[in-house]
DNA sequence: GGAAATAGTTCGCATTGCTAAGGAGTTGGA
DNA sequence: TCCAACTCCTTAGCAATGCGAACTATTTCC
């Protein structure tokens, strides 16, 4: 990743800076009106961080919890709950590290699995819908963008 | 990461919905990480929430309050809330419609405008800044992708 | 053995969004 | 004219989500 972020910047016409304003402000609506709908969509009595959470165990196998809650972004107050939440439903299993006893094993129970697989047909059609309905361009950008979207978190906080 | 996932698609052949399952999980993981963020970055006393109503009201010029609810996606008695604290903060005015008394026009005080101003140059730095330094490509990806995304959001609930 | 560090947890708080119910203003028809 | 139905907004109460501070359990280091 170029660390020559301040020199771009301030090299920058100044319409471009306001070009990134604009684009800031707009990215930030976008992206919280989105989070608010994919937050009310808790249909299976598995909310957006929950099914979040799931999906990276899907992806990253066996995490901790405290790697976890570093992929997810959330601190580790929080994916205690979210685990907990997760636990309680049989989606996720825990278990005590044997060779540091003070860690926790969060791993995808096959409860989970089967959650995720059956969200990939139900609860995501709608996004999963619309994102084909769009222009392929559109549909390109927006991948593109997922993976820049997480360059652009990557850093510090 | 550049698969042909797009050719696929549009011919909507059984992985490509495996596909837009994968994309729309790690959408969502994108997303989410993205809002609590730009939640969390309330620095001047205004919330990511009031931010984004306060730009709107920046592109829009004066809106009903419905208006306004409608444009971020909120529900009527939410913005209701927003309007409020940001009133309190001077940073909006209400006038009610003289045509209809009903209606509460909200309007950008001046402060609220030197807010917006101040913004582009402090807190959005941060983003700005990311956004700046990443890949020209990723750049205009994210760009296409901000639209992309309010047509994703433009339908039904 | 005991101090310091690390991984999680518990607790209390703040924010944010929703639904349900109510108040004020407007409109259309008997 | 008058009142029932509708619209716009507000109030009240609830649930989800995230955080920091303080705590426990475990490991590490001297």
């Amino acid at each position: 990743m170029e660390t020559m972020t301040e020199a771009a910047n301030t090299r920058r016409a100044p319409e471009a800076d306001d070009a990134d304003a604009e684009l800031v402000a707009r990215l930030r609506l976008s992206v919280m009106r989105l989070a608010r709908r994919l937050r009310s969509q808790a249909d299976d009595g598995v909310s957006a961080s929950q099914l979040s959470a799931l999906s990276t165990l899907n992806r990253c196998a066996a995490l901790t919890l405290g790697e976890l809650s570093a992929a997810e972004r959330v601190k580790p107050p929080t994916m205690t709950r979210i685990v907990a939440a997760l636990e309680e439903q049989g989606l996720v299993t825990r278990a005590v590290d044997p060779t540091d006893r003070r860690v926790a094993r969060i791993a995808l129970a096959d409860e989970g699995r089967r959650l995720i697989e059956a969200n990939r047909r139900r609860k995501d059609a709608y996004l999963a819908a619309r994102l084909a309905a769009l222009d392929p361009d559109d549909r390109t950008a927006i991948e593109r963008a997922v993976a820049a979207l997480d360059a652009l978190l990557e850093g510090p906080a």
